[in-house]
DNA sequence: CGAAAATAGTTTGCTAAGCTAATTAGCGAT
DNA sequence: ATCGCTAATTAGCTTAGCAAACTATTTTCG
């Protein structure tokens, strides 16, 4: 399996990840608005402040490769949710630093743990090696993101 | 590996999956904009009308997961693009068929051979095991897909 | 048969979430 | 101390989804 790589099955399998990836994610951002109040965007950033502590809206910009006038939207809402906290950048008189709050790590939590989320109802449907692929796969997509630059 | 499918680790799953997902869409848009000249809901749909053969806007818009309205712009979008042919529906007269023209089969011929495309340059860094998971999980995330109504 | 209900596609107007360009405020080097 | 750089924001644009309202046709049924 896997034995062949040519080029042709591999432009071939960019094409039907890339379908994939394209509806399943138009899914989520339903699903999300209907189900948690909270944007897919939004979720993924206040994932990521909390997986990688404090930080500045540039730094998280660039780890969730968007631009910052587009992470500070994304703040913007998470502040009105009052799910994060702005302290001031000791080093940087211009910046400041985000966390997660305790309302923050609940919400996650509650994210987490909710069964009806689209995709963890789905996957309850599939057998482990299945879900398997698709923990490698979201593993394997993070990898070759952080790869980029250009 | 894979034994262990607790709840605990489906919803964790779901949730770096969903991450992943969500970034790597924003990732295909950007490129997509800068790349082809076409949006990647445009290339799905095209995609899937010469996969499905003629069909009416109602039936891709269900294919696609969109709602019909939606599915209008984006079949103006093809078609301005003159990439599509739009024929009466014989059966009934408020429909129509679409099926991809020449120029369309050419255009998605050239979408699968673009080894610059932003997938297809990422995934020849991967080993073949690595892309054969990749390949994998694009199916399962159709399969889950399909399931669904609701 | 003909009127009413249902359905296909479109139009209109809204929202979310990305972008670029321009602005404001603070940093740092000459 | 000033001038250029960088951080964040603001303003305005675009894309792509949605729902509701509209038009035209089909289907149903009295």
């Amino acid at each position: 399996m896997a034995a062949k790589t040519t080029d042709t099955s591999l432009t071939d399998t960019a094409s039907h990840l890339r379908d994939a990836i394209v509806r399943t994610s138009r899914a989520l951002r339903q699903e999300a608005a209907a189900e948690t109040g909270l944007s897919p965007s939004a979720t993924a950033a206040l994932a990521t402040i909390n997986r990688s502590g404090p930080l500045t809206p540039s730094e998280l910009a660039e780890l969730e490769r968007v631009k910052r006038p587009s992470m500070t939207r994304t703040l913007g809402c998470l502040e009105r949710e009052g799910l994060i906290e702005r302290t001031p950048d000791p080093a940087d008189g211009r910046s400041f630093l985000v966390a997660v709050n305790d309302a923050g790590r609940e919400r996650l939590a509650r994210l987490r743990r909710r069964k009806s989320a689209y995709l963890a109802r789905r996957l309850r449907k599939l057998d482990p090696a299945e879900v398997d692929t698709l923990a490698r796969a979201a593993e394997l997509l993070e990898r070759i993101r952080e790869d980029e630059r250009g």
